[in-house]
DNA sequence: GTTAGCACTCTGTCGAGATGAGTGCTAACC
DNA sequence: GGTTAGCACTCATCTCGACAGAGTGCTAAC
């Protein structure tokens, strides 16, 4: 659709103008040597870029910006890819040799490192409890009436609240039932544990127990998937040094929005369905307040099923090829790790 | 030292820089009604209570605005007290009957009630795990290197962590040390248990176990107080509706320094060793990017000791009335519901 | 098809003047 | 002697016009 020469001018602006954040003009795409016409040439594209709904224009007689569809078309055809490959790997791969003992810490710290190195805000969705199976179920009394509930998944994960625990039913009789659980659900997925707690130890217990009712309301609560997700934000000041954020309400809104854990969920949970690394620009995104950002995610995984994902939110003008290279070893290493450690 | 009416004077400037964030001209303090004089008077009074180091002006023909020595003069004089009593104990009340299950929700809970009422930033300190004792412990094999190590205090709060087992280890000898542990070391503080390990244990173990150096740093390792304070932080956002910091630079400093979970550590500790509520104003906190706010804290404890603290950070010019009234009754409420939930 | 030239447009900046809030001082008042 | 009215003075902020600069669109020449 567009003329080899149009892409040219079109990669032209949306390079400088991610590095400058001012509008381009004309004469500064022809100096830059890349593009070896004279600004009045480049004048003539640009006019019929903007009209093909590539390029926008503040007002008469500012440079040129990219519109929406022009940071996509970037994304989707110009940006310069393995360009980080060489640059970064260095961080990258000094981070994955350094032992951290628990899967909740790599992923904290895969979320700093990545706001730091890209300056951008980092959005960290931990891995999903809910496709790992059954480890070890206990039920642990505190005092009289309390008990903690612990459990450990198969990547040794360990979730744990405490539940009341009724006068009527007796240590032994909850013992006895913790430990049917333990030999019957072992390896049962997390989110199928209700149902089979039901199907398979149902009647059993119904057979063997005095407080049926009660004890198994006790399980319900304790294996109630309050295993939601747990996200891990790192830099989201960073969005304060972006020029286009300067005006102090509109990055308040932004930063209220990432406070908020379902938002946050919304707008990472359909990447995790695709694969590879996806841009969602500026409207692209669920929220109006996020018209003035793009967000790139991947994901990482444990046996071919995605686990969890990683994000980066900035401005639209933001350094697509670089994070996208980024983000891409990141997640591939993330994978991999995770692989080795529970091979 | 100061008189009446200085008192008075100032009390009223603070106020009105409290509420209105502008320099306080004599004028509005004698339109105000509540000290009955011309502004000449009131003229002559701030010309000495600037003399004196209450006061400061920005600039000739300005107004007055508190300095530090006239903010702390405030707090320790002239705060109107118990005026949070009536107007907040609703929603205070409420968020206390509401049951939450986990020592960790409430507090995560509270600092965003807290945040909310008061649009400053809140600052939690989650229970120290520190003074809390041994409830059980546990050691659960993952597959062939590695195990989960499972600490659960006597307040019920779960700490997990991954470590790597030997292979010369073996299994059955594994459980005999764990059980053995939970024979000898119930009961005993956490923050004793490494030195009781091996002063209790240390001989019989090495007597029955053949592997005694390479358990012993499993052990050391399952035990290592990785037990780090929770820090939970809500209303970071609300520093940005301050017009003190409409400077963006500003504010991404305190914003920056938010996020280190360290520096957070160091300005609440100090706090949980005094008693009732502390102020902190200005150049008072550790860090200069603080100068221009004001760190008001409380302590919660439980059997009278401090497990962790709260504290509320905004500009100087802060509503100090309010958030003490608040803070104290949260503080309150909190060690009382600690108290209520492990009597 | 490409480029030089030129008129035109729009923004950001700078300085001058106007505005207004607030002070400090003096003198009058009770 | 304490209190207040009056007045000159100061300083920040707002407004407005002029001006420079960047960039465009168009036309005509190459």
């Amino acid at each position: 659709m567009l003329t080899e020469r149009q892409r040219m001018i079109l990669n032209a602006i949306v390079d400088d103008y991610i590095s400058s954040a001012e509008p381009v003009g004309s004469r500064s795409i022809s100096k830059r040597g890349d593009v070896g016409y004279s600004p009045a040439t480049i004048r003539n594209e640009m006019a019929d870029l903007e009209e093909l709904g590539y390029l926008e224009q503040p007002h008469t007689s500012a440079g040129r910006i990219p519109s929406h569809k022009g940071y996509r078309y970037y994304v989707d055809h110009l940006v310069p890819w393995n360009s980080a490959e060489s640059a970064e790997m260095g961080t990258i791969r000094a981070f994955f040799a350094e032992k951290l003992n628990a899967t909740e810490q790599v992923i904290q710290h895969a979320a700093m490192i990545l706001s730091n190195m890209t300056n951008y805000t980092s959005i960290l969705l931990g891995p999903e409890v809910f496709h790992t199976s059954l480890r070890h179920f206990q039920l642990l009394p505190l005092d009289g009436n309390n008990a903690v509930a612990i459990i450990v998944t198969s990547t040794g994960q360990v979730e744990n609240r405490t539940v009341q625990i009724p006068p009527e039913i007796s240590l032994s009789e909850m013992e006895k039932v913790v430990n049917l659980l333990n030999s019957k659900l072992v390896n049962v997925p997390l989110y199928k544990l209700k149902s089979q707690l039901y199907s398979e130890l149902g009647e059993e217990m119904q057979r063997h127990i005095s407080h049926y009712e009660e004890l198994m309301q006790v399980l319900d609560k304790a294996l109630e998937s309050d295993h939601e997700q747990r996200i891990y934000l790192s830099g989201a000041t960073n969005m304060l040094t972006q020029p286009e954020f300067k005006d102090v309400d509109k990055v308040k809104t932004i930063l209220d929005l990432l406070e908020e854990t379902p938002t946050l969920l919304k707008m990472l949970a359909p990447a995790s369905g695709g694969t590879g690394i996806q841009v969602r620009i500026g409207t692209e995104n669920k929220h109006e307040a996020f018209a003035n950002c793009s967000l790139i995610t991947a994901s990482y995984s444990l046996d071919g099923k995605a686990l969890g994902s990683i994000g980066i939110l900035g401005p639209t003008r933001m350094e697509y090829a670089r994070v996208m290279g980024i983000l891409g070893i990141i997640s591939r290493d993330l994978t991999a790790m995770l692989a080795h450690w529970y091979k």
